[in-house]
DNA sequence: CAAACCATGTAAGCTGTTACATGATTTC
DNA sequence: GAAATCATGTAACAGCTTACATGGTTTG
């Protein structure tokens, strides 16, 4: 699946500037995207050249001109078939867990630490979750039932959070015991 | 991290051919690599040049010829130094999300049907990664330590999947009232 | 008799990342 | 006075995927 989706998602709910849709890509956890120039500026050049979108420059004084885009009808129709499509199988990338596979090459002291260290790390996450969640682009939804969607969505990023940390707690258990 | 301390790592519990280590990457859940023959013998090479593994040629009658890659001793010091190194935080690349995140373009029934189908791939990657576990290279470990970290590995995948069952089952409690 | 397995490798292409370029305005 | 914000875009590079190439052997 292609940033273009996401990005005609967002564009549905108002129009933006590839700028705006940068900052709300980067700062938004599940939009997994980097968000980088390249991507955006180059995704919405095809989306336009599709017919998905068109925009209108608006020059400023005092800040540079900025191009608002806005989605077509053939835009969300788009959408909607996507919207359709047989969810892709989520995937998983931990690189600790590779890591972690070849721990038996460390002590048990170093072995805690480097536990010790993840739970941080994931304890991090989970906070930096909620803070963005307070002011991110999907607090408040054009329907009670967009609302509850990225409530939802929230709350299954939380919960992933929450199962690393339960996860973390007992792996310490059972390979560090002598301390 | 680069696939290369995955092939050390694998390469420190026996020497293996870039063919084996493609299969054995590819079988592997968490070793989340596609381990495609272009990673893999380029890998190899780099590892080889930098004299972290050695390689023999051993010719077959009635198989092609096949290079056994041995890891060196300071090919094991590189993997004990890459052990100890900060964890990477986990990424989660849920396109499932994203797709959920404008099914409010949807029916009802529509948001249903793709919560089940979600359900659906979710529980199938959760009966595969538990077959996988039966016959996959991280049954035994060397030690009691290490087969009770590869055990942890598995459990963390398992209870990943749990919870986004039980994510999406909350998901269509909450946003499909009327059935 | 087709498909899959064994085994190594290369080529072309797509995606994504970091960094560069410009330049006024605002905040620390 | 340095750094960040606004705003668009390009260039170079790194990583990863799909497909190609070869060819004997085994399984269905």
């Amino acid at each position: 699946m292609s940033i273009k989706y996401a990005i005609l998602g967002l564009l549905s709910y108002k129009p933006l500037t590839g700028y705006d849709l940068k900052k709300i890509i980067q700062d938004s956890t599940f939009m997994h995207w980097s968000g980088n120039n390249n991507q955006i500026y180059k995704a919405l050049l095809e989306l336009n050249n599709k017919g998905f979108v068109t925009n209108e420059v608006y020059h400023q004084d005092s800040s540079p001109s900025k191009k608002v885009y806005t989605i077509t009808a053939s835009g969300l129709d788009q959408l909607k078939k996507w919207s359709q499509l047989e969810p892709e199988p989520f995937e998983i990338k931990n690189m600790f867990l590779v890591q972690l596979a070849w721990g038996d090459l460390l002590s048990d002291s170093e072995l805690e630490a480097l536990l010790n260290q993840y739970e941080k790390a994931v304890k991090g996450q989970f906070f930096m979750e909620e803070a963005k969640a307070k002011r991110g682009f999907f607090k408040t939804g054009r329907t009670p039932r967009e609302t509850a969607i990225w409530q939802l969505i929230h709350e299954n990023l939380l919960m992933g959070y929450e199962t690393e940390l339960a996860w973390a707690k007992k792996a310490k258990a059972q390979l560090v015991i002598g301390k």
